[in-house]
DNA sequence: TGAACTGCTTAATCATTGTTAAACATCATG
DNA sequence: CATGATGTTTAACAATGATTAAGCAGTTCA
């Protein structure tokens, strides 16, 4: 079984792999690894080799803040398929890690091969360029979230977005999932203590919006949850078309 | 005079460009284009053929909001260097439009050119991919600020980027710099009322920390902003380094 | 089994931010 | 110079979210 198939999916969602394109990605050498919760598998400092691919499990990119130690900001969430550190090829490095939430299975692929790829791939080069833009709306997503809903509609909007990434790359299916995310890691993404997150989780659970208990969600009614987070999933950049 | 120095300034500060690149970015044929103040720039459709450049003036990043379209979020600011719409050559369009915040000059460049420059300038292209990337190490920062800064640190840290910013390309020193936003706008930005934005400008001053007199700002103690702002411009990538 | 631990839930209180309203300054224009 | 328009500043009050504390439920492990 190819180790990218996740990736695969997230790319033919929106474009047409030619089979050259297909072959490169089902036969790149990968270092397969895993992490435990809360372990780092990326850390924050400016010299990685390798970029990583989430193949099982969610990872969280985790900004420590300076000056207070003990808190931390997490400003995205990366799911099976996703390409997670590509900056570190283009970039000096990263000014963040990247963390397990839960466990978590990667592949790692050498920055001597995605050189290779971008001197003879220039359609795949595209697309994983594509891939890092897609990151970059999903940021501003969350800006303007962070600043246009509140406490129970932007968590609505985290989950509508996570369930539709989910189900993009067929890791999810008729609106359930499984996220493990403690309440605690939850108000580290939204920016609220955790007490606040646990009122949120109430409230969509009072107006009958979702089911929530350990780490399995159903949305019980997708267009109410949409609705209240004014969900537009135009950002994922979800349609096929050539690039 | 070659239309592009200050994006050539940007590049500089972070790679050394060959004479071929530089060559390249000095001879590339660009359309001028001002705009008033509030014009739109790039609209939020999928669509875009160029992409531009700014060369004078401030842009930004306008989402409006579904149900509410008197309400907008502002998710990035563009000052002169900045190369804006990069997403639109790669990504099937932009979610969101660009617009003029004060006059607005700007380059632009069809994407037939940079097709071309990625097919012949392997070099120039991850420099490119690479500004995209600051930008959504940009986007990373603001959600750091808004979940962990509040009112007048976050102003705080905004000035202290633009102020960095502005000064990596040599558009402003001497801890001076005018910024032609309106408390209206800056609270689209900062996710905060109008009213509150003023407290938090009036905190600042009453700290000694700025001057602000219609558009023209004065850092009078950068250490002091800095420090209230936590602000460190590891994200901005300013090192000098072969990529 | 039961003690310790972890995470979820709730309540009370306090701090921050939003809303409404109005006064004030500045600027363009008749 | 008067007028209206625009933007800034301030105040009073309301809503949202943070903090502290404590109870509760499920697990792990002796």
């Amino acid at each position: 079984m190819a180790i990218t198939e996740y990736f695969i999916r997230f790319l033919q969602r929106r474009d047409t792999l030619s089979p050259r394109d297909l072959e490169w990605l089902r036969a790149v050498p990968t270092q397969h690894a895993s992490f435990a919760p809360g372990e780092v598998i990326v850390p924050a400092d400016r010299s990685a080799k390798r970029s990583c691919m989430m193949l099982r499990g969610l990872s969280a990119r985790s900004h420590s803040l300076v000056g207070r130690p003990k808190e931390r900001v997490i400003t995205a969430l990366h799911v099976p398929g996703d390409f997670v550190d590509l900056h570190g090829f283009v970039l000096a490095g990263l000014e963040h890690a990247v963390i397990a939430v839960g466990s978590v299975e990667v592949e790692f692929i050498d920055h001597s091969e995605l050189v290779e790829m971008t001197e003879n791939f220039p359609h795949l080069t595209r697309l994983l360029w594509m891939a890092t833009l897609i990151d970059a709306a999903i940021h501003r997503q969350w800006l303007v979230a962070a600043a246009s809903l509140r406490s129970s509609a932007h968590l609505a909007h985290l989950l509508c977005e996570i369930y539709t990434r989910l189900n993009a790359v067929g890791a999810a299916s008729d609106y359930q999932f499984s996220l493990n995310l403690l309440q605690r890691e939850l108000a580290d993404i939204l920016g609220y203590s955790p007490i606040h997150v646990n009122r949120a989780v109430r409230d969509l659970r009072d107006r009958n919006l979702i089911r929530w208990s350990g780490a399995d969600i159903t949305i019980l009614d997708w267009q109410g949850l949409a609705s209240l987070a004014r969900f537009d999933p135009t950002y994922l950049d979800l349609e096929r078309q050539s690039r």
